[in-house]
RNA sequence: GGCGCGGUAGCCAAGUGGUAAGGCCGGGCUCUGCAAAAGCCCCAUGCGUCGGUUCAAUUCCGACCCGCGCCUCCA
């Protein structure tokens, strides 16, 4: 059984291969642009890719991961300049951020990730190549547009009819879309080079049509081409980047390499709602993962209610619903010790399966994992996990043995790491010895003291679980 | 207006032409001096509304209601 996957442009399941002729599985992911924190939602996208990425590879397929950072925009070189910062040192500090949040979060980092300052020159060959072949135009302040109508196709990611381009000159409100006052032969050409402007500072580049900068679109497409060749396996993005992002990324190659079929799958994940809105700064709602961590929710905790939704449905995130991964994930722990322990293991000895290991058993575990190749059901998926680790049947040390092989596999390709709850701090000198004074009284049976100082203790912010054999302390 | 998505128990969320996974919360029980933890059990005759097809629909078709996304640079 393969990987299957909706397919955006097909709108079809479509199953996920290894190519004969190709060594690796080429997927391209359109990456942050880094002019501050990314918030949930921009990892919700990135961790379901990391888990579609996880899971190809559990499921046999060598793949190449491609993300990029955008650090060349209107909103870095803005960001960089209320900062009194070079745009390099700028974007810098902000992909740091990025990947510090990416390794809490446990995402994979990308085979190579590719930022857009790098390839300048790859993105105006790509230009040159489309001005060459008739499909951009340059324009008198010497900024280069791409020229929609000779791409005959274009619209065919989100089925848009594009044969009625002069209604293209409003938006959904009947305004003028005249954000940008570049001159452009029509409404629905874009941008391919941005011609210097005064406030765009010592951001520019030289090219054959003046200094300037490139446009955002022909980054992706110089970018993927560059590594990962003129056609590849996957694309993805939020749902958000289909129109125009991903349209233009597809004109643009297509037309720039006369090669059809730029990316054979397209993958868009669902947005992120908070509390039922849509996140927005004017609404207060757009947070950050260390604002979570803030909260004291673990980064275990937030990828668990970042994916306990199917990826092509929005998913409302709560803090109710950090706390219910809370439980869910203890739920799970709880559930594997008992495996552990009828397997005769210890929890060191509980890893995550070798790549490439696909021939191993799966135990009870099949049919999650068959759910979770069904379109990347990961909630299905979780269902199927807590289903079997419910069975009442005691499995023998073998059978045990086999399930934890695929139960690894699985978290794995979730991306859950168990057992990593840091150990909880040490008591204070004031709270242990109360402990031993009401551990000593409950051994004399003194009942009665025993629970003076319990309270005595909880008015501290410590619980006493007790056990047969001694006590454990714990912050309440 | 165009294109698209969704409405399943208190909350979250799968799924199927044959009678509703799972998680959270809640309730009960067992255990425990108390507390906690843990284990066991219970928790939608119902899947937006109304029609249609069918032996059978929550699942297919149609209409309608409601919510949401995109429609030029937002993951």
């Amino acid at each position: 059984m393969a990987v299957f996957l909706h397919d955006t442009m097909s709108r079809e399941l479509r199953p996920l291969l290894m190519k004969p002729d190709r060594a690796l599985f080429g997927m391209y992911c359109c990456g942050p642009t880094v002019y501050g924190p990314a918030h949930i939602g921009n990892f919700r996208t990135f961790t379901v890719q990391d888990v579609l990425r996880r899971t190809l590879e559990v499921a046999g397929l060598r793949v190449k991961h491609v993300r990029n950072i955008t650090d060349v925009d209107d909103k870095t070189i803005r960001g960089a300049q209320a900062a009194g910062q070079t745009l390099t040192a700028f974007t810098q500090q902000w992909t740091d951020k990025f990947h510090r949040d990416c390794q809490a979060l446990g995402l994979l980092a990308p085979h190579v990730e590719p930022s857009a300052v790098a390839h300048i020159p790859q993105q105006v060959a790509m230009i040159k190549a489309l001005v060459d072949r008739g499909h951009a135009y340059v324009a008198k302040d010497g900024s280069v547009y791409f020229k929609v109508c000779t791409c005959k196709d274009y619209g065919k990611l989100t089925h848009l009819d594009f044969s009625k381009l002069e209604t293209q000159g409003t938006n959904s409100a009947g305004e003028a879309n005249d954000a940008d006052e570049y001159e452009r032969e029509s409404a629905s050409d874009f941008a391919l080079w941005k011609s210097r402007k005064p406030e765009d500072g010592a951001n520019f580049w030289p090219s054959p049509w003046g200094e300037g900068r490139p446009g955002w679109h022909i980054e992706c497409s110089a970018m993927s081409l560059e590594h990962l060749g003129a056609t590849f396996d996957l694309h993805g993005g939020g749902i958000d980047l289909c129109f125009p992002h991903h349209e233009n990324e597809i004109a643009q190659t297509e037309c720039a390499t006369g090669i059809q079929g730029f990316a054979a799958h397209w993958f868009h994940s669902a947005h992120l709602l908070v509390d039922g809105d849509k996140m927005s700064k004017s609404k207060g709602n757009l947070y950050t993962l260390d604002q979570l961590i803030a909260k004291g929710f673990t980064t275990t905790e937030v990828r668990y209610a970042l994916i306990a939704g199917h990826y092509r449905s929005s998913l409302n995130f709560t803090f109710k619903g950090v706390e219910d991964a809370h439980s869910a994930l203890a739920k799970l722990e709880r559930g594997t010790d008992r495996l552990l322990v009828a397997a005769g293991f210890t929890r060191a000895e509980f890893l995550p399966p070798a790549t490439q290991e696909t021939q191993t058993a799966w135990g009870r575990f099949q049919h999650a994992w068959e759910v979770l190749q069904n379109d990347l059901n990961v909630p299905g998926c979780l269902g199927q996990v807590f289903t079997v680790l419910a069975d009442k049947d005691e499995p023998t040390s073998a059978q045990a043995r086999q399930d934890l092989s695929g139960l690894a596999k699985i978290l794995y390709a979730l991306g859950l790491t168990l057992f990593t709850a840091a150990p909880v701090a040490a008591a204070p000198a004031e709270v242990v010895a109360l402990a031993a004074q009401r551990w000593a009284a409950k051994q004399a049976k003194d009942f009665a003291a025993a629970d003076r100082l319990r309270q005595e203790l909880t008015a501290l912010g410590w619980a006493m679980l007790d056990r047969k054999d001694g006590y454990d302390l714990k912050p309440v």
